[in-house]
DNA sequence: GAAGGGGTCACCCCCGAC
DNA sequence: GTCGGGGGTGACCCCTTC
């Protein structure tokens, strides 16, 4: 209802050659969607500012990917299954766009690089971005078509198996440095620690910006949001599916069984909550089950909490939702409705609601057919419980590692780009 | 309720040596559950009966293994998770029993040898049987204590890996064919095929006796009922563990949420049925839904069908269970009640339980909160969609191989074995 | 074919009861 | 601890639909 109604975007992987003027302002030539660009974190708006003010080259993201995709191990690639979308595609065919960059401030050319950054750092991800068949740096010449703009189109994202992690850190770290710089089987143990901090179910976009005859950075790299993989259950998209019922007593208790996609029954709950006319929060509270109501992962029973004026005199439209603790996203809320009890109605109402015939249909009252209430029920997750990831001990979220040269090599328009 | 109920065994592990008796009867010294034991196959009875004319030696089970046990894969070995009970294994403990065998009319020593065979034929299962922390054959030492019955305790199934078993048929057929006899590219090619009509989720037990000095067999060997895998959802046990509601209409149409373990939603159906006072199955009808209403293997929602009799004056008490249809098999019933319309039912009746309080618990009356119902759900499973395995072209069920005979070690009362 | 999904195999753990 | 289970996960393999 809400997250995935957009625009529908102007931007497309067609790139407009009338917007190439190189300009100062971020704000200029974009779809309304796109006047305040989302950036990935704080320090790359100052960046930024810094780089429009002093007339520096800086790199902009126009079109964010989708946050949620899913990425493929090597061995599902033979087909094809879809490429990564940006945010803004319409769900409808012909107007997909793709995660796009601009490279504001600067004359001549330039290259343009796509690689995969963690989500909490700025370190490269263990797993791959593709292009199609192609296993190579996935860069781009610019300008193109007379644009500073580049959308990369036909992107996936590799899963590097979890076991390979330690070998694949242990071979860049040891290329990078020298010889008798480390120790081999220390080394090694700090890879396999880091692979620990390394969450393999959202990963970033980091593109930079390199000088096409010596590789060296031309400005700072911007990241795009976070990419969560939709196939992982602690980040997949949370969903309800389908519930046996959408209405009950004010005094909650009420039984509701629902069908949802893959959750974790101990990081996972239910939250109700109710909104005013001008769409604010106005009541929130939990639906009751344990972990052993959640069932094999794709189903929960709950019982409904009390709303917060149980004598209400008429019925209320609420909403209910499925929360994850760890990362605080939500589903798309489903309506429930709190049907007022029938003894604390206006008389009036009362004339002409109650006593409707048994198994008649359409009727506005609902009966409450769960009763007697399975007791005892109470909400029992704890912090403890949830297993949220301990935060990894790492560079802070705004430190920005200096771009490392390329080494180049023109094949037509692509570049063959590999790590000094 | 029903399938789990027996005798509370009398035959155990520790076997009785008053019941040591070479007798001709296969109806004697055992508990009153085993006075018709279940035989794998007709061929199998029929040659306990030659013999037992015949006055020869021959096998017979005296318990039978469970049906459900979980198959582990030899990574899962490192610690222990229980071993294959016999089938009139009590829940509570200090009464467990074990598959035993007995050899009958025979004198002198003999060698028992437990083997797993495939579930349609008499040929041997990939995969093994385990004792403990032990990879060798299973063998029991007759006579025991002077008794010829003998119990084998502490029996693990180890899953194949599939992808190893193509590799494991041609050691086998090429260490028993001279060299010159196959050739190996088909030999390759035959044992891939033949791994597509092995059934990894199912086994039986095979007992043979051999001379302890010679190896050879001393008897036709016997198989023990089907030992089904308890975590594949092809084989696994059925069960509800859920629903929402236990009642409806006697016209039938009202929605139930059933939560379930892992079934294939093209291989599954819901039955309902009436038993009369003396048992007898009087009525049978099908829960109604699609495909798609099987939720990630896990839950299923369907509408109930009308009762027999739409128009009942008085509540009804049906069952409804899973169905695999593949098997045949079912899953423990739930008692459903159809509940009588309350315009149908006697005058007296009608008076005392109609128009009951909204909301009041603990009433005998129903009501019905679901209306409008969802229409027009069909049961469209067909023979096709039900992917039941072909049967494979092998020998058929009565065939038995020639018992190979065995190549012997005594190592203590364990003999270690060999294949010739 | 493309673009999405769902299911499976093999493995890795977890837990509660002793 | 260990026993006797049980659930979840990573990697892979398919299947639907267009």
């Amino acid at each position: 209802m809400s997250s995935s109604e957009h625009d529908n975007m102007s931007e497309s992987s067609n790139l407009d050659p009338a917007s190439n003027e190189s300009t100062f302002s971020p704000y200029s030539g974009t779809s309304p969607s796109q006047i305040v660009p989302e950036l990935a974190n704080g320090i790359i708006e100052l960046t930024c500012e810094d780089a429009i003010r002093e007339n520096k080259p800086y790199l902009r993201i126009i079109e964010e990917p989708v946050d949620y995709f899913r990425f493929r191990y090597r061995s599902e690639m033979l087909g094809t299954h879809g490429c990564l979308l940006g945010r803004n595609s319409a769900q409808v065919k012909k107007s997909k766009s793709h995660p796009t960059v601009e490279l504001c401030n600067y004359n001549g050319s330039a290259l343009i690089r796509c690689s995969l950054a963690r989500h909490n750092s700025s370190l490269e991800h263990p797993h791959k971005l593709t292009e199609e068949d192609q296993d190579r740096d996935i860069t781009s010449l610019l300008p193109l078509r007379g644009s500073y703009k580049v959308a990369f189109s036909g992107l996936g994202i590799i899963h590097t198996a979890k076991k390979d992690i330690p070998t694949l850190l242990y071979k860049r770290y040891s290329q990078e440095l020298k010889q008798n710089e480390f120790n081999e089987r220390k080394l090694r143990m700090q890879c396999e620690n880091e692979t620990k901090n390394i969450n393999l179910n959202i990963v970033r976009l980091m593109f930079t910006a390199h000088d096409v005859t010596t590789g060296a950075p031309i400005c700072p790299p911007v990241f795009s949001q976070s990419i969560n993989n939709l196939k992982s259950a602690a980040t997949n998209d949370l969903k309800i599916c389908r519930a046996n019922r959408y209405y009950g007593r004010p005094n909650g208790g009420d039984t509701v069984y629902i069908l949802v996609e893959k959750v974790n029954k101990k990081n996972i709950a239910i939250r109700f909550y109710e909104l005013d006319e001008i769409g604010d929060k106005v009541w929130e509270d939990r639906g009751h089950f344990l972990q052993s109501d959640v069932h094999h992962q794709y189903a929960i029973v709950f019982t409904t909490p009390p709303y917060r004026d149980t004598k209400t005199k008429t019925d209320v439209k609420v909403f209910f939702e499925l929360l994850r603790p760890s990362d605080g996203r939500c589903s798309e809320p489903k309506e429930f409705t709190y049907i007022a009890d029938v003894y604390n109605r206006d008389v009036k109402k009362r004339k002409a609601e109650s006593y409707s015939s048994l198994g008649s249909s359409g009727g506005s009252v609902k009966s409450f057919s769960d009763l007697p209430l399975t007791l005892d029920f109470a909400n029992t997750l704890t912090k403890k419980e949830m297993d949220i990831d301990p935060m990894p001990i790492l560079p802070p979220n705004n430190y920005i590692p200096p771009t490392p040269p390329l080494k180049l090599r023109l094949d037509g328009r692509r570049v063959v780009t590999e790590r000094v």
